[in-house]
DNA sequence: CCAAGCTATATGACACGTCATTGAATGACA
DNA sequence: TGTCATTCAATGACGTGTCATATAGCTTGG
């Protein structure tokens, strides 16, 4: 039975995926063109770059995005394999690991920040 | 320069993020284990069934729907595969194709359709 | 202090999406 | 009508995500 409220639930739910692909696309492409990085890639970045403590981060960085933990670990392979990030081990717990930015990553880091945040803006309204 | 402006921005998309993959993942899980179609399966399905009109619709699909041409391809294979639609020739243009859902095809579209309502009643409130 | 279980991360097999390209049919225009 | 450009759909190569599992280190109860 198609009821009407069904129907809007349907619509909403078109505009939402819509909206959400429209926006992503848009930054992963901009980034991808101008920093050669995607948008996974970033937000990654993005989570390393405003965490201040030196805590043990790549399980704390799983908690943060809606990435698996493996996704995770193969966006920091590519990050590190990029120079971007660094793993350091962590000394009181060998099992975890903590990201830091290399230079390069932190340079990169601020200039895409400024695309990002300005296709967020455009994007968002 | 990081804005509080920006900070906001971000926390927006992050939240649009968190929850289109909630959402999306649900359903594509429910689906998964009850109907064993996934969540791109099931929404050109959904397409297909509101079609009323007899016209060539590989094309206009793609119109409806975030996916590239080619993935519309492909997850029309895979429903074709299942035996839930099939490709029809298009008298008035023959690189066209029209799709029509099998009695499979609707039948299932049918139980589907409520358990994808239910889920987007669920998560979109 | 050892065994059994738990936690943090990495990895391999696999599924699926994208891009670029192809093939076929159509259209447009000299 | 013959050529050239355009459009619709399919396909192959490739990248990246997921799930299941492996590995290593920690923890706890006897």
């Amino acid at each position: 039975m198609a009821t009407t409220r069904d129907r809007q639930l349907v619509e909403q739910w078109r505009s939402i995926q819509d909206s959400y692909f429209r926006t992503a696309g848009a930054i992963d492409r901009a980034l991808e063109a101008k920093f050669d990085i995607g948008l996974n890639e970033f937000e990654i970045l993005d989570l390393v770059a405003e965490s201040t403590d030196a805590a043990c981060r790549m399980k704390s960085l799983g908690e943060r995005t809606p990435m698996t933990q493996s996704a995770v670990s193969k966006v920091v392979d590519r990050l590190e394999k990029a120079g971007l990030v660094s793993r350091q081990t962590c000394a009181d717990d060998r099992r975890s690991l903590f990201l830091e930015l290399t230079d390069a990553g932190r340079a990169l880091h601020e200039s895409a920040a400024v695309e990002h945040r300005a296709l967020l803006k455009e994007n968002l309204g």
